[in-house]
DNA sequence: GGATGGTCACGGCA
DNA sequence: CTGCCGTGACCATC
């Protein structure tokens, strides 16, 4: 078997594999479970002069076994990284285990490492990890700032003035480094990273640095310094573009980048550039034909804040020169050139849904079968689209905005009664108490963490339509599209970027008990979906069980199996036609609003990543083999 | 009142 | 220690 591995010659470090062992946790690699096993990369599979790739990943992904890590303190006060459900700690002890965190993490790997042939198996292995990483380090960011949030009130309350707001981008970051969960820490790649993909979007420049993509969090060069660089020349491995230099030109496919140095505090050119440092990488990398990874930062709608950062693969570095920049000063320029064989390029992607968003028909003059396939009955349109061929079947069924449930469910639905809020509810809400006490939403209605089931306030509520407990009931916000493919029959896709823990839209039907869905099936339709067989995804959103050791799953309330189905045969809407993926971008959170009978909750579906326009949307519908696993490798 | 620009407090890494 | 193709939040200004 090929290496997938490949040390790069001319820079062998000659580092052990471990340097540091102390910090570095000795992780139990992942176990098949069911549907949703990832792969496992047996020690065997690498040659021992190659590093092995699980080797210093923290995350863990088996639930009910223990990280060991090496840490100087005593192992009998308690183990920080617990994943079960541990007493809490008394102050002292915490405070013994924080200053175990802090302890400084070791300097960052010199070992240059380039994946060749990946297998399948292996990327959807990496394609998870990175996955799990993205779910704690957004989810953790939701928790974060809305804590926050709290926190400045109170503050604000005692004393007038500015109170900032914290960086939740920093301190998750921090939380996670602390508990070694940064991936790629132990190597750096050149070229892909395993896992990350083109188009991949980030809010984030700090979440590039966790998952190994860039490690600087200001500069726009990350590269490998001369003094750890086995022949003392450092090397070039990625870059971002985000048009802070004047003398950028950027085409695409073909970037003229300026070196760094030389401006002042205010972004302005003063004084010449230098060969050195990341300049300096960049031209060795040249030398030696080292490609570069490409980021692009830029402005967009959708984000977090009003920019994005986007993957957009690998370039070579074809030609560099010192030039005389608009500032009159030298600077250095780079000519990149991305390189062939890779995915459409993410950023263009997002520019291309942006302008579809703009005038649909301008920038697709063919492949529309409908501009609202829910014929106004959402409150943006739905697009059908279809350039493969001329299957229309989507516009034979009834669009259904709310699932249809038997009328019996709403018996006695006034009886359990609202909350009598008249401002936003608050912690004091019934609602609210209903969840445990706690936000279910933020500010912006991003979910906080998944539970078994989920009450949001009703019709029978007092408090306000725009009450924070009040989402999913709300509607469709973001423009989908159905489409044609090859690859999945029909899919879903959104012209907008969708944050992670956003609300996307329900999985409606019309519901039948299980008595009528028996007589349904033996009438030999097969046009039934069945709520139980969904995937549990909501326990990965919002589980901080590997950062907060005294963290307590959600199991409130807990519920019976549901028992219902849901037909689809007539009408339906846009969810229907999303794709089953074993590492889903969408899960299923059941809610509560409308009446009182939880054995009929709504399927509301949120998103799990940052869903970059036109990827399409994956849902885990459960046992593989009962479903089509239609997307080969998830996205 | 949406864009823009300044300032502030941070951060990892070379 | 410094400085980085700053970042992201917030506030004043246009």
């Amino acid at each position: 078997m090929e290496p997938k591995l490949e040390s790069l010659e001319p820079f062998e470090s000659g580092f052990s594999l471990n340097p540091n062992p102390s910090f570095s946790p000795s992780v139990p690699v992942a176990q098949s479970n069911g549907v949703n096993a990832v792969h496992r990369l047996d020690d065997d599979k690498f040659d021992g002069s190659e590093m092995n790739l699980n080797a210093n990943n923290a995350n863990n992904f088996e639930e009910d076994e223990h990280v060991n890590v090496d840490l100087d303190f005593d192992e009998d006060v308690m183990d920080p990284y617990a994943l079960a459900i541990v007493p809490v700690a008394e102050d002292n002890q915490l405070a013994h285990v924080e200053s175990a965190y802090r302890r400084k993490p070791p300097p960052r790997s010199a070992e240059l490492v380039r994946v060749t042939n990946l297998e399948i198996e292996d990327e959807r292995y990496f394609r998870e990890l990175v996955r799990r990483t993205r779910i704690l380090y957004d989810s953790l960011w939701i928790h974060c700032m809305l804590e926050d949030d709290i926190r400045r009130r109170n503050v604000m309350n005692v004393m007038s003035g500015r109170v900032p707001r914290a960086r939740g981008d920093m301190k998750v970051a921090a939380l996670m480094r602390d508990r070694g969960l940064w991936l790629n820490q132990d190597k750096r790649f050149v070229g892909p990273i395993p896992g990350i993909h083109v188009g991949d979007v980030f809010c984030f420049r700090m979440e590039l640095c966790v998952l190994g993509i860039h490690g600087q969090i200001q500069a726009g060069i990350d590269y490998l310094s001369s003094k750890q660089s086995s022949n003392g020349e450092p090397i070039a491995t990625s870059v971002i573009v985000s048009g802070g230099y004047e003398d950028d030109e950027d085409s695409g496919d073909v970037i003229v980048y300026t070196g760094h140095g030389g401006q002042d505090k205010n972004s302005r050119q003063v004084v010449h550039q230098k060969l050195e440092g990341g300049n300096l990488g960049m031209e060795r990398s040249m030398h030696h034909g080292v490609e570069v990874r490409v980021v692009r930062g830029f402005k967009y709608k959708g984000g977090i804040g009003e920019k994005v950062y986007v993957y957009d693969g690998i370039y070579k570095i074809e030609e560099y020169w010192f030039d005389v920049g608009k500032s009159g000063f030298g600077v250095y320029k780079f000519k990149l050139v991305r390189m062939e064989g890779q995915p459409e390029m993410g950023s263009s992607i997002l520019k291309f849904a942006e302008s579809i968003r703009a005038n649909p028909l301008a920038a697709r003059p063919v492949g529309y079968v409908s501009l609202d396939m829910s014929r106004s009955k959402e409150q943006v349109p739905v697009f059908l689209f279809n350039d493969i061929d001329d299957n229309h079947e989507p516009l034979n069924f009834d669009y259904q905005v709310t699932t249809i449930f038997p009328p019996f469910v709403y018996h006695n639905a006034r009886s359990t009664g609202g909350c009598n809020c008249v401002d936003g509810c608050t912690l004091d809400c019934v609602c609210v108490k209903k969840n445990g006490g706690e936000c279910t939403y933020d500010l912006n209605g991003r979910i906080l963490r998944g539970k078994p089931i989920i009450f949001e306030c009703g019709p029978f509520c007092s408090c306000p339509s725009n009450c924070l407990n009040r989402v999913s009931q709300k509607g469709v916000k973001n423009r989908f599209e159905v489409f044609r493919s090859m690859e999945t029959g029909w899919g879903v896709r959104s012209l907008d970027l969708i944050q992670a823990g956003s609300f996307i839209c329900e999985y409606t039907g019309v519901v039948l008990t299980r008595d009528q869905a028996q007589v349904f099936t033996m009438n030999g339709e097969d046009s039934l979906v069945y709520p139980n067989r969904f995937g549990e995804r909501w326990a990965e959103w919002g589980d901080f069980s590997q950062v907060y050791s005294d963290y307590v799953r959600p199991s409130y309330p807990s519920i019976p199996p549901l028992e219902f189905a849901i037909d689809v045969s007539k009408m339906r809407n846009v969810a229907c036609y999303m794709s089953h993926s074993p590492c889903p971008n969408v899960f299923v959170q059941l809610v509560m609003y409308d009446h009182a009978n939880t054995a009929f909750p709504h399927l509301m579906l949120f998103a799990m990543e940052n869903i970059p326009p036109m990827r399409e949307l994956s849902l885990d519908y459960g046992a593989a083999d009962e479903w089509t696993e239609k997307l080969a490798i998830c996205n």
